[in-house]
DNA sequence: TACGCGTGGGG
DNA sequence: TCCCCAAGCGT
């Protein structure tokens, strides 16, 4: 797609490994200590989460769970009261399912193929990258929201991505792959945190990147994002923000909740009670007898 | 494919 | 203040 001259591929990997090996954050998921279920651990905590409130989840998490096995020997509810005020907490219901899986079909031990990674509960096509290549130094293509906004950028020339990955973002991300697997993986999260830390949505720093003097966004001059606003995520009014309060009562609350607790963190009848049906729907809570109600056990 | 799904911090 | 966005997934 692009028509600009390229940098060669690998010229590229030496920056980006080079800037890498200079600037990288110590994170605990990070380096030899770390096993693939802590790798898991924090993929799954970091979708749509940022690193500095992932930080004391993980490390109780970890402490309690050290093993597949240990999370999946607890009740579901558990894992959603650890994940605590994290977010989306079908995550941390997916992760118990992963946890059961593992346990059950590998061992207790996680896999290390991409396609029964793949085929985890909370498991999708970053994800399966991710722990493939951070876990088990693999050579995948990982691409998360940072990756293509720093493709989008140095190799295309556009501020932001598309909203969703496309084929050509694949097709990139396979090409500037470096042929072996030590580099490709190194390669990998090297390129994941320039987009973090230099590359990033809102103020980058190109001034210091070191991808400045190849980047095709630079040299058309940053060209603003074109086309229709990306739609921002709502969120006061609804369901989402509903679920979040009924769910936060019965994380605080051991045992049972009577409904009159969970009626009054919201005025409207109708919508509350979607709330806790979609609530439950999803396992999130479950109904016990007469208007009593716990996290999934 | 577009949408629903939590929560909080930084510009 | 308000708005944007933060290592996505499942349907």
């Amino acid at each position: 797609m692009s028509t600009t001259a390229r940098t060669p591929a690998p010229l590229l990997h030496s920056i980006v490994l080079d800037w890498y090996r200079e600037n990288a954050r110590d994170l605990p998921w990070r380096g030899p200590q770390a096993t693939p279920w802590a790798v898991m651990v924090s993929e799954f905590m970091l979708q749509q989460t940022p690193v500095k409130r992932v930080l004391p989840v993980y490390a109780a998490w970890l402490e309690r769970w050290p093993t597949p096995a240990s999370l999946a020997e607890d009740a579901p509810g558990e894992a959603v009261r650890m994940w605590g005020r994290l977010g989306y907490p079908r995550r941390a219901l997916r992760l118990h399912a992963a946890a059961t899986a593992i346990a059950q079909q590998h061992g207790g031990e996680v896999p290390d193929d991409h396609a029964e990674l793949l085929a985890l509960p909370g498991v999708g096509e970053y994800t399966a990258a991710a722990v493939a290549s951070f876990a088990f130094r693999q050579r995948h293509a990982v691409l998360d929201t940072n990756v293509r906004r720093v493709f989008a950028r140095a190799v295309t020339g556009v501020e932001y991505p598309a909203p969703a990955t496309t084929a050509a973002e694949r097709r990139t991300a396979v090409e500037l792959l470096p042929p072996d697997r030590a580099t490709a993986a190194e390669w990998a999260v090297g390129v994941m945190e320039l987009g973090a830390l230099v590359c990033t949505a809102r103020g980058p720093e190109c001034g210091t990147c070191p991808l400045r003097r190849h980047c095709a966004w630079q040299q058309a001059g940053r060209p603003p994002h074109q086309g229709p606003a990306r739609r921002g995520q709502s969120y006061e009014g609804t369901d989402r923000q509903v679920r979040g309060k009924l769910l936060a009562v019965l994380r605080e609350s051991h045992g049972e909740v009577a409904q009159y607790r969970l009626d009054a963190v919201w005025p409207e009848p109708i919508q509350r009670a979607r709330a806790l049906d979609g609530l439950v729907a999803d396992g999130l809570v479950e109904p016990v007898a007469q208007g009593f109600y716990r996290l999934p056990q």
